[in-house]
DNA sequence: TGTACATCAGTGAACGCGCGTTCACTGATGTAC
DNA sequence: TGTACATCAGTGAACGCGCGTTCACTGATGTAC
């Protein structure tokens, strides 16, 4: 074993972490593997030492936001005793919907920075991306007592709401809307955390 | 004058929309202007008479959707008296959230087919598509009365509610959730269109 | 303990291809006479 | 009425460039003896 066995696992993890960066800032077809090895400190031949394809890449790319992004971070940093669920998803919603995440596109959730991007990409970003959807919907459904029937669709209610507002505010050039457009998700999503009860038409 | 005045500009629109199509399909980059030329019934050559880039193109293609979309055909296919305000929002969030629509993709709004693809693009893009949100703004504020102090915050919610909802719908795999996003986006939207309270933290 | 070796992560040149844009040209059209 | 002409929308070859991927090679490392 010419290198030491978890030295070809930290590269890869490191050329999956500059994809994610690149990817957020230029979309996948805009980044070549040329700048994603550069900005990984490596050069272009050893890329496909660690994946198939470009397209692999950015499935792991999008993958990678589940278990390494800023609220994980906050919550790692966090100090005292664990937050309930309820409170958990407050935070996130606060998270999501904030100036500093709308303004560092690095740490865009990929639901942000890239959906129509995968949408029409393969399966396998399609998939990854999907798999960021469900543990999105997971953490907002906890918020919920187990017997509220209505927690899931709820839960799919936030994550609209998250998404929508921050999409179109990222996009949006006029400086009220990119405001107010987060706001009334933020006030919206948190009214419906807060348990007040909603009328629904069938 | 060699040829008919209105020549050109026929040939001019017939290009932007043969444009907005192959956007809505494949996305700015994926794009070559000699398939959009092609896709019009030209060749490479002409673009270059009608629109100074293919930045340019991009911009009127997007902003050519508020003129021309399904939601304008309905209304002009539409008999009888002409429905009122609020009748009109509502037809606006079952159309956009319909399954005919999901399953079509050249007839998507630009809002749901190329969000990331506009946020990375320059000014011109981007001030068409703030264009497109103030537009489909409007159509719901104007579904309140014009003393509701919140008529603007509720358009806001519903245009979050529709784009996060579509948005995550066309990317997502599976299938029950592109269903359900969409479900849940819908319900509440009519709800607030119906004009339920809604108790809002400020 | 020291040395030759096998391994394989990483290198960088090269291949084939397609793109946005430019440009000299063509030819269909309306007009002047 | 008929013909020569000026216009300019449309053509297609060419330019310069960058990309995803392949491949023969390098050289740092741990191991065998």
């Amino acid at each position: 074993v010419p290198y030491p066995p978890e030295h070809k696992a930290k590269t890869r993890a490191r050329i999956i972490e500059a994809a994610r960066v690149m990817f957020n800032r230029h979309g996948f077809e805009q980044v070549s593997i040329d700048e994603i090895m550069k900005h990984a400190g490596l050069t272009r031949g050893g890329f496909y030492h660690h994946f198939p394809s470009k397209e692999a890449l950015y499935a792991e790319a999008v993958r990678s936001f589940t278990s390494c992004n800023p609220f994980s971070r906050k919550l790692a940093a966090h100090e005292g005793p664990p937050p309930s669920p309820r409170a958990l998803a407050r935070m996130l919603v606060e998270l999501y919907l904030s100036d500093d995440i709308l303004g560092d596109v690095d740490q865009h959730c990929p639901l942000i920075a890239l959906p129509s991007d995968v949408a029409r990409a393969g399966l396998k970003p399609r998939n990854a991306y999907t798999k960021v959807v469900q543990n999105m919907l997971h953490v907002f459904a906890r918020a919920f007592p187990t017997d509220d029937a209505r927690a899931e669709q709820k839960a799919q209610l936030i994550v609209n709401l998250c998404v929508g507002g921050m999409v179109i505010a990222r996009t949006v050039t006029e400086p009220a809307l990119r405001t107010e457009m987060r706001a009334a998700a933020r006030a919206q999503a948190l009214s419906i955390l807060a348990g007040n009860t909603q009328r629904t038409r069938r």
